[in-house]
DNA sequence: TTAGATGCAAAGGGTTTGCAACGTC
DNA sequence: GACGTTGCAAACCCTTTGCATCTAA
């Protein structure tokens, strides 16, 4: 079982000290004012935990690779968490939120992705 | 200014032939069926060329690096094309397009992630 | 005592780049 | 002929991993 830990505990705090989703060196660089001799994979390996754990999010797709589309007009995408195929997904787009949240956030706002998760038809037998 | 080539076309054909949301790797072997000795390096060259051209797309965040955030919970997500800050947007989860998709498309839908893009206020002046 | 956690450095894996040769306009 | 493109290989960069050491329970 996962065993409380020094360096764990400070990267959790740091993570949660931000709202600026900080990239894993960003934690690396904070946490070392503290530790100086923490080391970047111990970072990377607490942050993964801590994100089984539930205790932080990963934001974005963050896909290990880039993935094309011939189709380059806007359109919504669904990832099946087990087998990775990525579909499209015949759902009008909303444009109106676009207007709706630059309105309430102060933001200019071109446009917007969407992708959704789950399983697809195959991996659910 | 941009030229025509065999390589940039048959990588084209590649991408528009499907709509798998091929990885480059994938393009590249597929090109080789026609080009046997184009390079990797070439694909990814003219992938980025054919993006900014407007051919393809790409698809998700695939950002380079991982971000992570202390806010679990879900929440989405505004980017500035610019300074690519990312900011939490304060914008009500929907729910219902989970079940309205999945009862379309035959998935089983379990979250969705939604980002905007687009200048935040600093970059606008 | 003992299995999980750490540091360090090397390895990985996808993507980018420098450069000389080549092809297009 | 000028300049964009290609192939090849090396360089990059972020992330992961192996291993000996350390440490929480």
């Amino acid at each position: 079982m996962a065993r409380k830990s020094k360096q764990k505990e400070a990267i959790l705090r740091a993570v949660k000290s931000t709202t600026s989703h900080p990239t894993a060196d960003w934690v690396y660089e904070k946490v070392k004012e503290e530790i100086p001799h923490i080391s970047l994979g111990t970072v990377y390996r607490d942050l993964k935990l801590l994100k089984q754990e539930g205790e932080v999010s990963e934001v974005g797709l963050t896909d290990t690779l880039s993935r094309f589309d011939g189709n380059t007009q806007n359109h919504y995408h669904f990832k099946c968490e087990q087998c990775a195929h990525i579909f499209d997904v015949d759902e009008p787009l909303d444009e109106e939120i676009n207007e709706r949240v630059a309105k309430k956030m102060g933001f200019k706002i071109s446009h917007h992705r969407l992708v959704f998760y789950g399983l697809c038809q195959e991996c659910q037998s």
